[in-house]
DNA sequence: GCATTCATTTGCGTATACATTAAGGAATGC
DNA sequence: GCATTCCTTAATGTATACGCAAATGAATGC
Protein backbone atom coordinates (compact mmCIF):
# COMPACT_ATOMS: atom_id res chain seq x y z
CA UNK A 1 0.00 0.00 0.00
CA UNK A 2 1.61 3.37 -1.28
CA UNK A 3 0.61 7.21 -1.13
CA UNK A 4 0.47 8.99 -3.98
CA UNK A 5 4.10 10.11 -3.92
CA UNK A 6 5.14 5.78 -4.36
CA UNK A 7 6.13 5.33 -0.39
CA UNK A 8 4.98 2.55 1.43
CA UNK A 9 2.58 3.33 4.26
CA UNK A 10 2.92 3.99 7.81
CA UNK A 11 1.41 1.19 9.82
CA UNK A 12 -0.48 3.62 11.08
CA UNK A 13 -1.68 4.92 7.93
CA UNK A 14 -2.55 1.93 6.88
CA UNK A 15 -4.95 0.97 10.27
CA UNK A 16 -6.25 4.89 9.77
CA UNK A 17 -7.42 3.64 5.97
CA UNK A 18 -8.68 -0.10 6.64
CA UNK A 19 -9.89 0.92 9.58
CA UNK A 20 -12.16 3.49 7.86
CA UNK A 21 -13.33 1.38 4.98
CA UNK A 22 -14.52 -1.63 7.89
CA UNK A 23 -16.28 1.00 9.07
CA UNK A 24 -17.43 2.71 5.77
CA UNK A 25 -19.15 -0.39 4.76
CA UNK A 26 -20.45 -1.73 7.61
CA UNK A 27 -18.10 -4.23 8.18
CA UNK A 28 -17.57 -2.94 12.10
CA UNK A 29 -21.15 -2.33 12.37
CA UNK A 30 -22.27 0.57 14.28
CA UNK A 31 -22.80 0.84 17.88
CA UNK A 32 -20.27 -2.66 18.01
CA UNK A 33 -16.68 -2.33 20.27
CA UNK A 34 -13.91 -3.44 19.47
CA UNK A 35 -10.65 -3.86 21.57
CA UNK A 36 -7.95 -2.34 20.78
CA UNK A 37 -6.07 -5.46 20.70
CA UNK A 38 -8.68 -7.15 18.59
CA UNK A 39 -7.80 -4.59 16.02
CA UNK A 40 -4.85 -4.79 16.21
CA UNK A 41 -4.77 -8.74 15.83
CA UNK A 42 -6.75 -8.29 12.83
CA UNK A 43 -4.64 -5.73 11.24
CA UNK A 44 -1.29 -7.88 11.85
CA UNK A 45 0.43 -4.90 13.98
CA UNK A 46 0.90 -3.95 17.57
CA UNK A 47 -1.63 -1.08 19.36
CA UNK A 48 0.44 1.54 19.06
CA UNK A 49 -0.61 2.46 15.08
CA UNK A 50 -4.09 0.94 16.08
CA UNK A 51 -4.66 3.36 18.68
CA UNK A 52 -3.05 6.23 16.76
CA UNK A 53 -5.58 5.62 13.57
CA UNK A 54 -8.48 4.79 16.14
CA UNK A 55 -7.32 8.50 17.43
CA UNK A 56 -7.67 10.31 14.61
CA UNK A 57 -11.06 8.48 13.45
CA UNK A 58 -12.47 9.39 16.86
CA UNK A 59 -11.49 13.48 15.63
CA UNK A 60 -13.58 12.87 12.47
CA UNK A 61 -16.62 11.25 14.63
CA UNK A 62 -16.47 8.15 13.02
CA UNK A 63 -15.83 6.17 16.14
CA UNK A 64 -15.44 6.78 20.26
CA UNK A 65 -12.97 5.60 22.57
CA UNK A 66 -13.79 4.25 25.53
CA UNK A 67 -11.30 3.07 28.10
CA UNK A 68 -11.93 -0.90 29.07
CA UNK A 69 -14.58 -1.25 26.52
CA UNK A 70 -12.87 -0.30 23.31
CA UNK A 71 -13.53 1.14 20.45
CA UNK A 72 -16.95 1.74 19.62
CA UNK A 73 -18.48 2.01 15.74
CA UNK A 74 -20.68 5.47 16.39
CA UNK A 75 -24.16 5.13 15.02
CA UNK A 76 -25.68 7.35 13.22
CA UNK A 77 -29.22 8.79 14.00
CA UNK A 78 -31.55 10.75 12.19
CA UNK A 79 -30.69 13.85 14.46
CA UNK A 80 -27.09 12.99 13.58
CA UNK A 81 -28.36 12.82 9.95
CA UNK A 82 -30.31 16.38 9.87
CA UNK A 83 -27.28 17.65 11.64
CA UNK A 84 -24.12 16.32 8.97
CA UNK A 85 -26.87 17.65 6.19
CA UNK A 86 -26.93 20.81 7.23
CA UNK A 87 -23.10 21.10 7.48
CA UNK A 88 -23.09 20.06 4.40
CA UNK A 89 -26.09 21.87 2.49
CA UNK A 90 -24.44 24.82 3.04
CA UNK A 91 -21.03 24.48 2.62
CA UNK A 92 -21.58 22.56 -0.76
CA UNK A 93 -23.32 25.50 -1.70
CA UNK A 94 -20.76 28.00 -0.77
CA UNK A 95 -18.65 25.36 -3.28
CA UNK A 96 -21.03 25.94 -5.99
CA UNK A 97 -21.09 29.48 -5.77
CA UNK A 98 -17.98 30.03 -5.82
CA UNK A 99 -17.21 27.41 -8.55
CA UNK A 100 -19.74 29.93 -10.63
CA UNK A 101 -17.58 33.42 -9.70
CA UNK A 102 -14.20 31.36 -10.37
CA UNK A 103 -15.15 31.38 -14.43
CA UNK A 104 -13.80 28.48 -15.12
CA UNK A 105 -13.37 27.07 -19.17
CA UNK A 106 -15.58 23.92 -20.45
CA UNK A 107 -11.72 21.98 -19.83
CA UNK A 108 -11.81 22.29 -16.27
CA UNK A 109 -15.36 21.04 -15.98
CA UNK A 110 -14.74 18.05 -17.68
CA UNK A 111 -14.61 15.99 -14.65
CA UNK A 112 -17.67 17.22 -13.39
CA UNK A 113 -19.71 16.90 -16.94
CA UNK A 114 -18.56 13.17 -16.75
CA UNK A 115 -19.75 12.76 -13.85
CA UNK A 116 -23.29 13.85 -14.95
CA UNK A 117 -23.39 11.53 -18.14
CA UNK A 118 -22.59 8.81 -16.19
CA UNK A 119 -25.40 9.80 -13.71
CA UNK A 120 -27.46 9.79 -17.04
CA UNK A 121 -26.42 6.22 -18.10
CA UNK A 122 -26.72 4.74 -15.23
CA UNK A 123 -30.49 5.95 -14.79
CA UNK A 124 -31.06 4.84 -18.29
CA UNK A 125 -29.99 1.20 -17.09
CA UNK A 126 -31.90 1.27 -13.83
CA UNK A 127 -28.17 0.81 -12.24
CA UNK A 128 -28.74 2.59 -8.79
CA UNK A 129 -24.87 1.76 -7.91
CA UNK A 130 -23.44 3.36 -10.51
CA UNK A 131 -25.48 6.51 -9.97
CA UNK A 132 -24.51 6.48 -6.93
CA UNK A 133 -20.77 6.54 -8.04
CA UNK A 134 -21.34 9.25 -10.29
CA UNK A 135 -23.36 11.56 -7.84
CA UNK A 136 -20.64 10.97 -5.44
CA UNK A 137 -17.93 11.92 -8.18
CA UNK A 138 -20.20 15.37 -9.13
CA UNK A 139 -20.19 16.03 -5.27
CA UNK A 140 -17.03 15.65 -4.47
CA UNK A 141 -15.64 17.63 -8.11
CA UNK A 142 -18.00 20.41 -7.42
CA UNK A 143 -16.49 21.13 -4.00
CA UNK A 144 -12.95 20.90 -5.07
CA UNK A 145 -13.79 23.25 -7.63
CA UNK A 146 -14.78 25.68 -5.15
CA UNK A 147 -11.52 26.17 -4.42
CA UNK A 148 -11.38 25.92 -0.38
CA UNK A 149 -9.14 23.15 1.21
CA UNK A 150 -10.80 23.42 4.51
CA UNK A 151 -14.07 23.35 3.43
CA UNK A 152 -13.18 20.03 1.16
CA UNK A 153 -11.72 18.54 4.09
CA UNK A 154 -15.03 19.13 6.57
CA UNK A 155 -17.25 18.08 3.46
CA UNK A 156 -15.32 14.47 3.17
CA UNK A 157 -15.96 14.33 6.79
CA UNK A 158 -19.19 14.91 6.91
CA UNK A 159 -19.66 12.87 3.62
CA UNK A 160 -18.05 9.79 5.58
CA UNK A 161 -20.45 10.00 8.44
CA UNK A 162 -23.04 9.58 6.34
CA UNK A 163 -21.91 7.13 4.08
CA UNK A 164 -23.39 3.92 5.55
CA UNK A 165 -27.15 5.31 5.64
CA UNK A 166 -26.57 6.46 1.91
CA UNK A 167 -25.73 2.87 1.14
CA UNK A 168 -28.42 1.80 3.26
CA UNK A 169 -31.14 3.53 1.64
CA UNK A 170 -30.56 3.60 -1.80
CA UNK A 171 -32.57 1.21 -3.30
CA UNK A 172 -35.40 2.06 -0.93
CA UNK A 173 -35.61 6.15 -2.38
CA UNK A 174 -37.29 7.26 -5.97
CA UNK A 175 -35.19 7.01 -8.92
CA UNK A 176 -33.25 10.30 -8.49
CA UNK A 177 -34.34 11.82 -11.42
CA UNK A 178 -34.99 15.15 -9.97
CA UNK A 179 -31.24 14.72 -8.56
CA UNK A 180 -30.15 14.59 -12.04
CA UNK A 181 -32.50 17.36 -12.96
CA UNK A 182 -30.78 19.53 -10.59
CA UNK A 183 -26.95 18.97 -11.18
CA UNK A 184 -27.67 19.60 -14.25
CA UNK A 185 -28.84 23.14 -13.41
CA UNK A 186 -26.15 23.36 -11.15
CA UNK A 187 -23.40 22.49 -13.97
CA UNK A 188 -25.17 24.97 -16.48
CA UNK A 189 -25.20 27.92 -13.82
CA UNK A 190 -21.64 27.05 -13.08
CA UNK A 191 -20.77 27.24 -17.00
CA UNK A 192 -22.92 30.52 -17.05
CA UNK A 193 -20.91 32.12 -14.27
CA UNK A 194 -24.90 32.20 -12.69
CA UNK A 195 -23.32 32.39 -8.43
CA UNK A 196 -26.73 32.91 -6.86
CA UNK A 197 -28.31 29.98 -9.31
CA UNK A 198 -25.94 27.58 -8.70
CA UNK A 199 -25.82 27.95 -4.92
CA UNK A 200 -29.69 28.28 -4.63
CA UNK A 201 -30.59 25.38 -6.92
CA UNK A 202 -27.83 23.09 -4.98
CA UNK A 203 -28.60 24.30 -1.78
CA UNK A 204 -32.45 23.57 -2.56
CA UNK A 205 -30.92 20.12 -4.15
CA UNK A 206 -29.41 18.94 -0.93
CA UNK A 207 -31.95 20.64 1.52
CA UNK A 208 -34.53 17.46 -0.76
CA UNK A 209 -31.77 15.07 -0.73
CA UNK A 210 -31.65 15.64 3.25
CA UNK A 211 -35.73 15.34 3.73
CA UNK A 212 -36.28 12.18 1.75
CA UNK A 213 -33.04 10.02 2.93
CA UNK A 214 -34.66 11.67 6.95
CA UNK A 215 -38.48 10.67 6.18
CA UNK A 216 -36.82 6.78 5.10
CA UNK A 217 -34.92 6.06 7.91
CA UNK A 218 -37.85 7.03 10.19
CA UNK A 219 -40.54 5.27 8.02
CA UNK A 220 -38.56 2.07 8.34
CA UNK A 221 -37.28 2.85 11.80
CA UNK A 222 -33.59 2.88 11.18
CA UNK A 223 -32.47 4.70 13.95
CA UNK A 224 -29.41 3.75 14.34
CA UNK A 225 -27.16 2.82 11.00
CA UNK B 1 -5.98 18.79 35.71
CA UNK B 2 -9.27 18.10 35.42
CA UNK B 3 -11.91 17.44 32.45
CA UNK B 4 -15.37 18.51 33.47
CA UNK B 5 -16.04 15.23 35.24
CA UNK B 6 -13.92 16.02 37.66
CA UNK B 7 -10.88 13.56 36.87
CA UNK B 8 -7.63 14.05 36.17
CA UNK B 9 -6.35 14.39 31.99
CA UNK B 10 -4.56 12.31 30.83
CA UNK B 11 -0.83 12.78 29.94
CA UNK B 12 -2.23 12.80 26.06
CA UNK B 13 -5.37 15.02 26.83
CA UNK B 14 -2.85 17.30 28.59
CA UNK B 15 -0.35 17.74 26.33
CA UNK B 16 -3.69 18.04 23.92
CA UNK B 17 -4.48 21.66 25.64
CA UNK B 18 -0.81 23.17 26.69
CA UNK B 19 0.16 22.78 22.68
CA UNK B 20 -3.21 24.19 21.89
CA UNK B 21 -2.48 27.20 24.32
CA UNK B 22 1.24 27.62 23.12
CA UNK B 23 -0.04 27.60 19.80
CA UNK B 24 -3.18 30.08 20.31
CA UNK B 25 -0.70 32.51 22.31
CA UNK B 26 2.19 32.07 19.26
CA UNK B 27 4.42 31.17 22.61
CA UNK B 28 5.34 28.34 19.91
CA UNK B 29 5.87 30.81 16.79
CA UNK B 30 4.21 29.77 13.53
CA UNK B 31 6.99 28.26 10.81
CA UNK B 32 8.96 26.71 13.92
CA UNK B 33 9.82 23.28 14.10
CA UNK B 34 9.74 21.21 17.58
CA UNK B 35 10.92 17.79 18.35
CA UNK B 36 8.96 15.43 19.57
CA UNK B 37 11.01 14.84 22.71
CA UNK B 38 12.02 18.88 22.88
CA UNK B 39 8.12 18.74 23.45
CA UNK B 40 8.04 16.21 25.95
CA UNK B 41 10.79 16.99 28.02
CA UNK B 42 8.72 20.81 28.09
CA UNK B 43 5.90 18.78 29.33
CA UNK B 44 7.37 16.53 31.02
CA UNK B 45 6.32 13.43 29.89
CA UNK B 46 7.66 10.86 27.23
CA UNK B 47 7.12 10.85 23.73
CA UNK B 48 4.14 8.86 23.37
CA UNK B 49 1.50 11.55 24.59
CA UNK B 50 3.11 14.47 22.86
CA UNK B 51 2.98 12.53 20.07
CA UNK B 52 -0.72 11.26 20.25
CA UNK B 53 -1.48 15.19 21.16
CA UNK B 54 0.75 16.27 18.36
CA UNK B 55 -1.22 13.83 16.25
CA UNK B 56 -4.48 15.15 16.96
CA UNK B 57 -3.61 18.90 16.46
CA UNK B 58 -2.27 17.80 13.41
CA UNK B 59 -5.91 16.91 12.23
CA UNK B 60 -6.96 20.28 13.61
CA UNK B 61 -5.19 22.43 10.87
CA UNK B 62 -2.88 24.07 13.92
CA UNK B 63 0.15 21.93 13.24
CA UNK B 64 1.91 19.29 10.86
CA UNK B 65 4.46 16.50 11.60
CA UNK B 66 7.16 16.54 9.53
CA UNK B 67 9.67 13.37 10.17
CA UNK B 68 12.59 14.32 11.19
CA UNK B 69 11.85 17.92 11.26
CA UNK B 70 9.54 17.23 14.06
CA UNK B 71 5.89 19.20 14.61
CA UNK B 72 5.53 22.84 12.52
CA UNK B 73 3.38 25.40 13.95
CA UNK B 74 1.10 25.93 10.95
CA UNK B 75 1.60 29.36 10.04
CA UNK B 76 -2.01 31.63 8.50
CA UNK B 77 -1.84 33.63 5.49
CA UNK B 78 -4.00 36.14 3.83
CA UNK B 79 -5.54 32.75 1.69
CA UNK B 80 -5.71 30.71 4.03
CA UNK B 81 -7.37 33.70 6.40
CA UNK B 82 -10.21 33.88 3.42
CA UNK B 83 -10.75 30.09 3.08
CA UNK B 84 -11.46 29.94 7.05
CA UNK B 85 -13.46 32.96 7.19
CA UNK B 86 -15.92 31.68 4.33
CA UNK B 87 -16.71 28.25 6.55
CA UNK B 88 -16.78 30.27 9.66
CA UNK B 89 -19.19 32.61 8.18
CA UNK B 90 -21.20 30.24 6.51
CA UNK B 91 -21.69 28.13 9.37
CA UNK B 92 -21.78 30.74 11.93
CA UNK B 93 -25.13 32.12 9.70
CA UNK B 94 -27.11 29.04 9.53
CA UNK B 95 -26.15 29.32 13.37
CA UNK B 96 -28.18 32.27 13.89
CA UNK B 97 -30.85 31.46 11.66
CA UNK B 98 -31.84 28.15 13.13
CA UNK B 99 -31.03 30.01 16.76
CA UNK B 100 -33.80 32.31 15.44
CA UNK B 101 -36.17 29.04 14.35
CA UNK B 102 -36.12 27.71 17.76
CA UNK B 103 -38.06 29.94 19.58
CA UNK B 104 -35.84 30.80 22.34
CA UNK B 105 -37.34 32.73 25.53
CA UNK B 106 -35.63 35.18 27.24
CA UNK B 107 -33.80 33.05 30.19
CA UNK B 108 -32.21 31.05 26.77
CA UNK B 109 -30.51 34.02 25.79
CA UNK B 110 -28.93 35.69 29.02
CA UNK B 111 -25.94 34.81 28.02
CA UNK B 112 -25.86 35.76 24.43
CA UNK B 113 -27.23 39.21 26.42
CA UNK B 114 -24.70 39.64 28.36
CA UNK B 115 -22.16 39.50 25.84
CA UNK B 116 -23.29 41.90 24.15
CA UNK B 117 -24.01 44.29 27.38
CA UNK B 118 -19.68 43.57 27.75
CA UNK B 119 -18.85 44.44 24.22
CA UNK B 120 -20.93 47.41 25.31
CA UNK B 121 -19.15 48.77 28.22
CA UNK B 122 -15.74 47.75 26.74
CA UNK B 123 -16.25 49.78 23.70
CA UNK B 124 -17.51 52.71 26.69
CA UNK B 125 -13.84 52.13 28.17
CA UNK B 126 -12.08 51.90 24.81
CA UNK B 127 -11.06 48.46 26.27
CA UNK B 128 -10.27 46.39 23.33
CA UNK B 129 -9.22 42.87 24.60
CA UNK B 130 -12.55 43.45 27.10
CA UNK B 131 -14.45 43.72 23.76
CA UNK B 132 -12.53 40.81 22.19
CA UNK B 133 -13.64 38.47 25.48
CA UNK B 134 -17.43 39.40 24.12
CA UNK B 135 -16.65 39.39 20.98
CA UNK B 136 -15.56 35.60 21.33
CA UNK B 137 -18.55 34.94 23.78
CA UNK B 138 -21.29 36.29 21.58
CA UNK B 139 -20.20 33.93 18.62
CA UNK B 140 -19.37 31.25 20.90
CA UNK B 141 -23.03 31.53 22.48
CA UNK B 142 -24.52 32.11 19.25
CA UNK B 143 -23.40 28.76 17.47
CA UNK B 144 -24.47 26.56 20.96
CA UNK B 145 -28.04 28.05 20.06
CA UNK B 146 -27.85 27.04 16.92
CA UNK B 147 -28.05 23.69 18.14
CA UNK B 148 -25.74 21.50 15.56
CA UNK B 149 -22.68 20.05 17.62
CA UNK B 150 -20.97 18.60 14.79
CA UNK B 151 -21.11 23.02 13.35
CA UNK B 152 -20.16 23.91 17.04
CA UNK B 153 -16.97 21.76 16.62
CA UNK B 154 -15.91 22.90 13.02
CA UNK B 155 -16.75 26.41 13.85
CA UNK B 156 -13.97 25.78 17.42
CA UNK B 157 -11.64 24.31 14.65
CA UNK B 158 -11.58 27.61 12.40
CA UNK B 159 -11.61 29.62 15.32
CA UNK B 160 -8.57 27.83 16.52
CA UNK B 161 -7.10 28.70 13.26
CA UNK B 162 -7.59 32.28 13.14
CA UNK B 163 -6.70 32.96 16.62
CA UNK B 164 -3.35 34.23 16.64
CA UNK B 165 -4.02 36.27 13.56
CA UNK B 166 -7.01 38.16 15.25
CA UNK B 167 -5.28 39.13 18.68
CA UNK B 168 -2.26 40.37 16.45
CA UNK B 169 -4.45 42.90 14.70
CA UNK B 170 -7.04 43.89 17.19
CA UNK B 171 -5.47 47.29 17.71
CA UNK B 172 -4.75 47.49 14.16
CA UNK B 173 -8.42 47.93 13.61
CA UNK B 174 -11.23 50.30 13.13
CA UNK B 175 -13.10 50.96 16.17
CA UNK B 176 -15.69 48.14 16.44
CA UNK B 177 -18.50 50.18 16.56
CA UNK B 178 -20.65 48.50 13.96
CA UNK B 179 -19.38 45.06 15.10
CA UNK B 180 -21.75 45.69 18.05
CA UNK B 181 -24.69 47.14 16.07
CA UNK B 182 -24.48 44.08 14.31
CA UNK B 183 -24.79 41.98 17.26
CA UNK B 184 -27.74 43.76 18.64
CA UNK B 185 -29.76 43.79 15.49
CA UNK B 186 -29.19 39.39 15.42
CA UNK B 187 -29.63 39.19 18.62
CA UNK B 188 -32.85 40.83 18.20
CA UNK B 189 -33.55 38.94 15.39
CA UNK B 190 -33.46 35.83 17.24
CA UNK B 191 -35.86 37.15 19.88
CA UNK B 192 -38.26 37.96 16.91
CA UNK B 193 -37.70 34.73 15.30
CA UNK B 194 -37.06 36.73 12.46
CA UNK B 195 -34.57 33.57 10.82
CA UNK B 196 -33.68 35.36 7.27
CA UNK B 197 -32.54 38.83 9.02
CA UNK B 198 -30.41 36.70 11.62
CA UNK B 199 -29.17 34.80 9.46
CA UNK B 200 -28.09 37.58 6.49
CA UNK B 201 -26.98 40.10 8.89
CA UNK B 202 -24.60 37.52 10.57
CA UNK B 203 -22.98 36.89 7.13
CA UNK B 204 -22.77 40.69 6.25
CA UNK B 205 -21.26 40.87 9.40
CA UNK B 206 -18.96 38.36 9.64
CA UNK B 207 -17.95 39.02 5.65
CA UNK B 208 -17.17 42.70 6.77
CA UNK B 209 -14.95 40.96 9.68
CA UNK B 210 -13.17 38.95 7.08
CA UNK B 211 -12.79 42.06 4.81
CA UNK B 212 -11.25 44.12 7.32
CA UNK B 213 -8.59 41.11 9.14
CA UNK B 214 -7.48 40.45 5.20
CA UNK B 215 -6.77 44.26 4.26
CA UNK B 216 -5.12 44.24 7.31
CA UNK B 217 -2.90 41.79 6.94
CA UNK B 218 -1.98 43.19 3.70
CA UNK B 219 -1.54 46.09 4.10
CA UNK B 220 0.79 45.23 6.86
CA UNK B 221 2.32 42.57 5.03
CA UNK B 222 1.27 40.05 7.91
CA UNK B 223 1.46 37.05 5.29
CA UNK B 224 2.47 34.87 7.79
CA UNK B 225 0.82 34.56 11.79
C1' DG C 1 37.68 22.74 -4.77
C1' DC C 2 34.00 19.74 -5.74
C1' DA C 3 31.68 15.32 -5.99
C1' DT C 4 31.13 10.91 -4.20
C1' DT C 5 31.20 7.48 -0.73
C1' DC C 6 31.14 5.85 3.82
C1' DA C 7 30.37 6.04 8.72
C1' DT C 8 27.94 7.97 12.42
C1' DT C 9 24.19 10.14 14.56
C1' DT C 10 19.56 10.87 15.34
C1' DG C 11 14.50 11.13 14.97
C1' DC C 12 10.56 8.51 13.98
C1' DG C 13 7.37 4.69 14.03
C1' DT C 14 6.60 0.67 16.25
C1' DA C 15 6.79 -3.19 19.59
C1' DT C 16 6.92 -4.41 24.15
C1' DA C 17 6.87 -3.89 29.13
C1' DC C 18 4.89 -1.87 33.05
C1' DA C 19 1.82 0.56 36.38
C1' DT C 20 -2.74 1.81 37.21
C1' DT C 21 -7.35 1.15 37.71
C1' DA C 22 -11.83 -0.41 36.35
C1' DA C 23 -14.66 -4.37 35.97
C1' DG C 24 -16.14 -8.85 37.05
C1' DG C 25 -16.57 -12.75 39.91
C1' DA C 26 -16.37 -15.07 44.30
C1' DA C 27 -16.95 -15.14 49.18
C1' DT C 28 -19.20 -13.49 53.21
C1' DG C 29 -22.70 -11.41 56.12
C1' DC C 30 -27.43 -10.23 57.13
C1' DG D 1 -31.80 -13.89 48.25
C1' DC D 2 -29.50 -9.58 48.20
C1' DA D 3 -25.89 -6.36 49.40
C1' DT D 4 -21.26 -5.66 50.48
C1' DT D 5 -16.47 -6.59 50.44
C1' DC D 6 -12.42 -8.55 48.66
C1' DC D 7 -9.59 -10.56 45.18
C1' DT D 8 -8.28 -11.36 40.50
C1' DT D 9 -8.15 -10.24 35.82
C1' DA D 10 -7.55 -7.46 32.06
C1' DA D 11 -7.59 -3.10 29.26
C1' DT D 12 -5.62 1.28 28.94
C1' DG D 13 -2.22 4.94 28.96
C1' DT D 14 2.40 5.51 29.26
C1' DA D 15 7.41 4.66 29.33
C1' DT D 16 11.08 2.49 27.24
C1' DA D 17 13.62 -0.18 23.89
C1' DC D 18 14.52 -1.21 19.26
C1' DG D 19 14.94 -1.18 14.19
C1' DC D 20 14.96 1.58 10.29
C1' DA D 21 16.07 5.20 7.46
C1' DA D 22 17.16 9.96 6.75
C1' DA D 23 20.45 13.50 7.58
C1' DT D 24 24.96 15.05 8.52
C1' DG D 25 29.79 15.14 8.64
C1' DA D 26 34.22 13.22 7.48
C1' DA D 27 37.26 11.00 4.32
C1' DT D 28 38.67 10.03 -0.26
C1' DG D 29 39.28 10.53 -5.16
C1' DC D 30 39.58 13.33 -9.25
Amino acid sequence: MTDSNDKPLSSSQRAVHELRQMILTGQLAAGTDHLESELAAHLGMSRTPVREAALLLESKGLLEMRPRKGVRILPVSPDDMREIYDVLTELESLAAQRAAEAGYGPKDLTLLTESLHRMEQALEKDDLEAWAEGDEMFHSELVRLGGNKRLQDIVSMMIDQVRRARSSTLFMRPKPLKSNEDHRVVLQAIRDGDADLARSRHHQHRQQAKDVIISLLEKHRLRQL
